[in-house]
DNA sequence: ATAGCAAGGTTTATAATATAAACCAAATTA
DNA sequence: TAATTTGGTTTATATTATAAACCTTGCTAT
């Protein structure tokens, strides 16, 4: 009946990131935290565990002098994020109101 | 850019819930334990919050001599569900892949 | 130079959340 | 009448999300 939501999907912040590397081809940190609006040390973390889990792979290089994270979704990212919206459909297609 | 998620419903449990009710007029717990595959533990905290944030309501009352938890979504409830839908929408609905 | 501030993050501490285990009361069965 | 089942609730634990505190490098004004 209901599919299970990946617990790595289901969260507002990673899903937020997921959502624009999927449209963006790679995207620095400064510039995810700003259409996120999270906290430095909460994109963070998030991004650890997208990149933990092979969903995103993150490079450190620099821009200038300045440190530069930048990040990009992996296949199996975009595959786990395609199932995850197939999954949320059980939950928001309400057969007839 | 990103709309917020009401954290109440952005729950897996709680939004199988909400979805079920929505098509289902009433239902008892016993039958959202069986659709969801919750433990009675888990499905009782969380019925109890959306009972607490107005988005159900919930009755007690018996099926012959064994009691009955009857549940219905409030208009609250539906219009809650309603917007949270509509806010995951800036996450899924992705400009261009 | 060097004191202070900012940029770009990371680490860590705390608060909130989800979840199952343990529990309870009434009814049924052995 | 003792044990079991049904239909839950309460509580303890583990996980998670989040922001505060921190770190490093570079820039700026003194």
């Amino acid at each position: 009946m209901f599919k299970p939501l990946d617990p790595l999907l289901h969260s507002e912040l990673r899903l937020a990131v997921m959502s624009l590397l999927i449209s963006t081809e790679e995207a620095e940190f400064i510039y995810i935290k700003e259409q996120t609006g999270a906290t430095a040390g909460n994109l963070s973390v998030q991004i650890d565990k997208l990149s933990s889990a092979g969903y995103i792979e993150v490079e450190k290089t620099f821009k200038g002098k300045k440190p530069c994270t930048l990040c990009r979704i992996t296949p199996a990212g975009l595959k786990a994020f395609e199932e995850y919206v197939e999954s949320l459909r059980s939950y928001l297609e309400v057969p007839r109101k």
